[in-house]
RNA sequence: GAGGUUGUAGCUCAGUAGGUUAGAGCGUCGGAUUGUGGUUCCGAAGGUCGUGGGUUCGAGACCCAUCUUCCUCCCCA
């Protein structure tokens, strides 16, 4: 056998059953996106460097996949930087181009580059792939598809309401049983950062605080003391590791300590809104939690952020999202608010999966197979296929004259509903022999019959 | 980017302290059954043991490199 062909790391093929299953999540998401007023736009799968780099801090911009120069500009390449050890420099000097990460900049890339053409608040969804070069592990790709709506032009926290509520629709019509959307606002988080008097710090203690429930309380303190926070700093920021009580005891709680930091009594204001509005219009299956430590490393959130996890099963978030003030600003369009959310498509199929909660209906493919006798009954099925597909049923004749037991094995492995059978008797009688392959039922009809009987 | 783990037939895996022609189950194909599938019985095909080096009289087994898998960390969907 010559060498087993493989594809890279981190990538899949997907059967047909995969996806039917997977348009199955894209349809369902895309419904939603609809329903609440979002409409569809596409961006290249690459983009210059420049437009990606820096915008994910620096972890991000080590899983940036980038793309080689191509022909003459290699000789662009920056051999003194390679020589000086100047990694960085030197990479740049080689590629221009980069595969994107997310959905969200290129995002910000194209309302500043459109925004002529565009009416604000502008709401747009986009379903496409993004790649990173990460090291697969469970639930964990570099190249997955993200389903992201986002609404940029407006600060009214009715959008966070919104996108509460596009969870909530969707995750429920996709049949999870239980989930959780935990929400916090980076507001607090500064407000933490202030009170504690660790301004400077912000990112270093929100990251250390996310890790809580994975190192526990004593793991978070050592973290902070190993960043450079001072001890007296810790000893404020300690209470909130032993947060008890309901969200909105919790809330109170993080009244009162914030009650020094305007910013951070501004992002429990703005908690308390769409807590309170999204209660008011209540929820499907969605379980909702403020959790203080919620942080998320994208660090271009500026107010509201979100995370929701599928209850029951080991697998990070499924979706996440939040609000950026000045996202466009990077790209010389200030004062641009834009909140969005992205749903994990390929980890909400591994959870669907894993929960057996797709349909199974989905995916089913071939809705009637006619069995092949040989030239004869083959000329007499062919117009009969032709009409039944024009009815719009999915049919086809076996190709060729086999053993019936083989045609049935063949029908039987695709999953067909049917199977029609003409043979010389039924040509003389112009009927068909139909066989419900799931019930093992036959009987005898004509053309329209069938087509009725198969439509409902 | 750090540490660990995995790779043997299409799939799931055996393969003892290195020793003849590398096994099983499932699947595939053929037959029992020339108009009836998912069950049964019989038979067959299919592997330079991830790849490249090395040690050895001899390597699927040992060593090195590389790719891949899964896991922990980092980070994230």
């Amino acid at each position: 056998m010559a060498q087993k062909p493989a594809i890279p790391k981190g990538t899949r093929d997907f059967l047909p059953i995969e996806v039917a299953r997977r348009n199955y999540i894209f349809d369902t998401i895309k419904q939603s996106f609809k329903n609440f007023g979002f409409l569809p736009i596409e961006t290249p799968s690459f983009e210059l460097s420049q437009t990606l780099m820096g915008k994910y801090g620096e972890e991000g911009d080590r899983l940036i996949f980038r793309i080689l120069n191509s022909g003459d500009k290699q000789k662009k390449a920056d051999i003194q930087a390679l020589e000086e050890g100047n990694l960085p420099r030197f990479a740049n000097s080689l590629s221009e181009k980069a595969l994107r990460y997310d959905l969200t900049v290129p995002f910000a890339r194209f309302v500043v580059q459109h925004q002529n053409d565009l009416s604000f608040p502008f709401k747009r969804y986009q379903i496409q792939p993004v790649w990173r070069a990460d090291r697969p592990q469970h639930g964990r790709y570099q190249e997955f598809y993200q389903c992201d709506a986002d609404v940029v032009g407006s600060d009214s926290l009715l959008y966070e309401v919104d996108f509460v509520q596009l969870f909530d629709e969707v995750l429920t019509n996709l049949g999870l049983p239980s989930f959780t959307i935990h929400i916090n606002n980076r507001k607090i988080l500064s407000g933490i950062a202030e009170v504690s008097g660790e301004s400077d710090r912000l990112i270093d203690i929100t990251v250390a605080l996310d890790k809580l429930d994975k190192i526990g309380e004593e793991g978070v303190i050592k973290e902070l003391t190993e960043k450079g926070v001072a001890d007296s700093s810790i000893e404020k920021i300690k209470p909130l590791l032993t947060l008890s009580g309901s969200t909105k005891e919790r809330i109170e709680i993080m009244r009162n300590y914030l009650s020094t930091s305007e910013i951070g009594l501004k992002g429990i204001e703005e908690l308390l809104f769409v807590l309170d509005t999204v209660e008011k219009l209540g929820v499907e299956k969605a379980n909702i939690v403020f959790d203080v430590t919620l942080a998320r490393g994208l660090n271009y959130y500026t107010g509201a952020i979100f995370e929701v996890k599928a209850d029951g099963v080991k697998m990070g978030s499924i979706c996440g999202g939040g609000r950026y003030d000045d996202l466009t600003g990077l790209f010389g369009m200030p004062n641009m608010s834009g909140v969005g959310i992205s749903f994990g498509a390929d980890r909400i199929y591994d959870v669907l999966k894993e929960l057996e909660l797709f349909p199974k209906e989905v995916g089913q493919g071939l809705e009637v197979l006619f069995v092949n006798f040989g030239e004869t009954e083959q000329a007499h099925c062919l117009p009969l296929v032709k009409d039944i597909r024009k009815n719009g049923i999915s049919c086809e004749l076996y190709p060729s004259k086999a053993k019936m037991q083989k045609q049935m094995k063949y029908a039987n492995d695709i999953q067909v509903k049917y199977v029609a059978i003409v043979g010389e008797n039924e040509i003389e009688n112009n009927i068909i022999q139909l066989k419900n392959m799931e019930t093992g039922e036959q009987e005898e009809v004509s053309v329209e019959e069938l087509i009725m009987l198969v439509k409902k």
